[in-house]
DNA sequence: ATCATTGCAAACACTTTGCATACGC
DNA sequence: GCGTATGCAAAGTGTTTGCAATGAT
């Protein structure tokens, strides 16, 4: 299993560090959208001399080398992803939680799945413009 | 004209005060994503006694009152919209504009404009969820 | 006079930066 | 030994809060 995640890191050119590897493996197990600080109390238990920017830069690491998506929905605080295939994510505006939304289009309007009600949806997308596109 | 945003107001139950109005007045007229920065530094040209409490306050009542849609797109900064329809936000990663793209769906993917390289999509729901809803 | 709105200053929370220490090849 | 990764502390940035001053009816 350990194997596994340093192969995934050493594919995307990540040197595997302690570190990295608890990180990302706390990614992989909990896909439940956690911040930062959820992160780095959960690793620091098992890694004392953990730090914050540690957790940030890895962070900003894996998002660069593609290995995770930054989602930031409501609220500052950023939120970290594992998974990079496509799909919503809806935030219960009572408990908080953020749910994957399966992405579906029907007669143009979304397909939510049964039971929620949506007050509002936003869809962002990341990229190069055509103006910066064509001077590079 | 400054009668008819004065109306708008009203008929969201939002008292018209001259910061609300020069706030939403140039919400209408940029209609380009700003942050609460832009719209503090561009009102307190005309209104020099206005403080950036103010402009939270009342951009955070236009949310309430469903006058003003929040998007946090990249970045710590809440930008704010004022237009409802739904459409999708493209921010280019070099240039960094925020650019309003048409939301459509062909053969379940979606359709972006011609020239943009899209190097992630995110799609975000606000609302309750079915559990939340079934207690209340 | 009363209640809502405004605005200053301080507090907060999350993130980034600078730099010294420790680690791995 | 050298280059990278780590981690502490401090600074930075955007937002919220507490409270007093102001304004409107």
């Amino acid at each position: 299993m350990k194997n596994s995640i340093k192969e995934i890191l050493l594919d995307k050119g990540i040197k595997p560090s302690y570190q990295r590897i608890k990180i990302y493996e706390f990614l992989l197990e909990n896909m439940i959208h956690p911040t930062v600080d959820i992160i780095y109390s959960e690793i620091i238990k098992e890694i004392p001399t953990l730090s914050k920017t540690t957790v940030y830069n890895t962070l900003d690491l894996f998002k660069e080398k593609g290995l995770v998506n930054v989602i930031s929905i409501g609220g500052v605080e950023a939120k970290y992803d594992a998974a990079i295939e496509f799909h919503g994510h809806l935030k219960c505006d009572i408990c908080g939680l953020i749910y994957d939304i399966p992405v579906k289009l029907e007669n143009n309007s979304i397909v939510v799945p049964q039971g929620f009600e949506i007050s509002s949806k936003n869809f962002y997308l990341h990229g190069i413009c055509k103006n910066c596109n064509e001077k590079n």
